[in-house]
DNA sequence: CCGCTTAATGTAACCGGTTACATAAAACAT
DNA sequence: ATGTTTTATGTAACCGGTTACATTAAGCGG
């Protein structure tokens, strides 16, 4: 039997390292480091030359050890309440470009809708490394809260908007822009409306919605009955369902205002395979700006989210709180009525 | 001046490690580290032992020491050409979702069909830490294969079969199912045949849908002229701009076979706003099988792709090949044709 | 009952950065 | 010129896991 080598180091990766380019440099690893790191700590020349030397070695720092050591990972997570549907794409890639640009990373999780998957997307989140999290809406299990608070990681609400709130926020007025629109309709002479909201149950902004829409009713003497209201989870198909359901219950209807543009998709759609002319017969209005419905026929009209200027936002946001400074309390992202031939006045009978 | 107290250890978390599950279980940090990840190698009553200890000190290890120690971060990337509309959203929540059970996580990064700017995030994705990339399709820039090569990074290459490449894949046969459905509408009775394809400049899949278009036109003996095809992006107004390009240089056509069904919902919405019929003036079919397109009126025709089960056996081939087993070199994903009111014989003259 | 293999556990050296503290040099005030 | 503050750099101890190697106990064939 052959003894075998003692001393080698066990487990080495090789790679250049700190300690490689101080060498290299003359000068040691903390230099090395704040060179890289703290550039205005390090002489201007010294600086030059470390960079060059680093550059040249083709020097990249573990980012687990790097994590390790400053405990940051700058990885940010997002929990995304659905992917399914584009509804959040354009807020995802600007939020990603713009932390890219600050040296962070997104992880995105999704949990459909799903207030208990929410939850364990945020544990696995949590374990895995992040150093703030982003979360659609106030709502959710107080766990989750105390799940951040008890690690200590900062965290941001977008998708509404709450100056009041205990929770820091980027995000848009969902109950006003929804009142918008409903008095837009309102204001078109429909009296007969129904609505197809959202996941009310598990969602706050299509909660605050169906309030809007029942505030500008209100301000025109209407209700909002039971039999001229569904709720539904954002999918075509369901904005589908949707209106074959209030047509069935409630067929005196002139429009109908949908949670979202998927929704409103999905009613014009079932408009369509009913025979019925939009908006002759019927209006229909959704609520996001998504491109998709702004390509309809007719082109759907809708409450615009700029929702990469959300995403754009939450990230300078997140960055400017992760760099220790103070970050605006609650960020307002400006919606606007987009009309579309979707929506017209009811016809007179 | 008070002197500093020396001797605080000047930054502890104060959180538990292994080292207090340690002593609180009275064992080496070894044993804890073992029974926590190797459970065969420490027996039966120390593991549950040792576990009990652990959760009932709420222990949960540090990614980043983790990491650091065992050089592998336990998470992978995903480079997705776009997540503007939903065709991969399927696809990253089965993935995400069978990756969690494995302990891993996901970080996706989007490029819009740039191809530096995949580039750009895959540098950054390896930079910020990840055991294994996703990519699709096979074509880049070589650099990327290098920059994987060099940092000895896994890979696997999804939406793509190819038995026969170097690279490791699971996906689909895009020729083959672009061959079926040309086959279905020129079974159908079509001659004049517009095509509307995908980004080919940038997307080798949409280049080989195309090619599968050719192969069966080809078997009727026909060609498929420059102006009867026209390449885009994929979105919904290009999808619009694409048909009134084609019916503007060749009004005879009666069928037009899309990239994707994004493209092929815009086709139909421009055939709409033009008051034509389809599918009696025009037959207009896709390709993925996106839920929305199914809900269209007419519903379109597509080749349905089973992207949830791509991610899922994508995850599985991951996981595989980070535990150091042999994952299958090409794994079939089965597309298969949906036949919907988009399609009809063509009218006859 | 003994030497030998196998299994279970402990010790401590790593992984590769960051940064508190020490030190030396330079700038500045008196 | 001398004491004091500021600035630049070095030394080495961390961060919190994993794991090679050492050690001890248990299993086993003859």
């Amino acid at each position: 039997m052959v003894k075998q080598v003692i001393g080698v180091n066990r487990r080495t990766t090789g790679s250049v390292g700190v300690r490689q380019v101080a060498k290299a440099a003359g000068v040691s690893t903390a230099t090395v480091s704040r060179a890289l790191n703290q550039p205005h700590q390090v002489s201007e020349e010294l600086r030059k030359h470390v960079t060059s030397v680093a550059a040249e070695l083709n020097y990249i720092p573990d980012p687990a050890a790097r994590a390790l050591s400053s405990q940051k990972t700058f990885r940010i997570g997002a929990l995304i309440p659905t992917i399914a549907n584009s509804i959040y794409s354009r807020f995802i890639e600007a939020l990603q470009r713009r932390l890219r640009e600050s040296g962070y990373s997104l992880v995105i999780a999704n949990y459909d809708f799903d207030e208990a998957l929410e939850m364990e997307e945020a544990r696995a989140l949590v374990e895995s490394g992040i150093d703030a999290l982003i979360l659609a809406g106030e709502h959710r299990t107080p766990d989750l809260y105390e799940l951040l608070a008890t690690r200590r990681i900062p965290y941001l609400l977008i998708s509404i908007y709450l100056p009041d709130s205990p929770h820091r926020c980027v995000g848009y007025d969902n109950r006003a822009g929804a009142e918008t629109m409903a008095r837009h309709i309102l204001e078109l002479g429909h009296r007969e409306i129904g609505v197809i909201e959202g996941p009310s149950g598990v969602s706050d902004r299509a909660r605050l919605r169906t309030r809007g829409i029942r505030d500008a009713l209100n301000a025109f003497d209407l209700e909002l009955p039971a039999h001229r209201l569904t709720s539904r989870s954002f999918s075509v198909r369901n904005g589908r369902e949707g209106l074959s359901q209030l047509l069935d219950g409630a067929p005196e209807i002139t429009a109908v205002i949908c949670g979202n543009d998927v929704l409103a998709i999905g009613a014009l759609m079932e408009a369509q395979s009913r025979g019925l002319n939009v908006p002759e017969d019927l209006s229909i209005c959704g609520f996001d700006g998504l491109d998709i419905a702004q390509e309809m026929v007719p082109q759907i009209a809708t409450m615009h989210v700029p929702t990469a200027q959300m995403g754009l936002k939450a990230a300078e946001s997140l960055v400017t709180m992760l760099s220790g400074e103070e970050a605006p309390h609650a960020v307002l992202i400006e919606t606007r009525l987009v009309p579309g031939g979707s929506t017209a006045p009811p016809k007179k009978p």
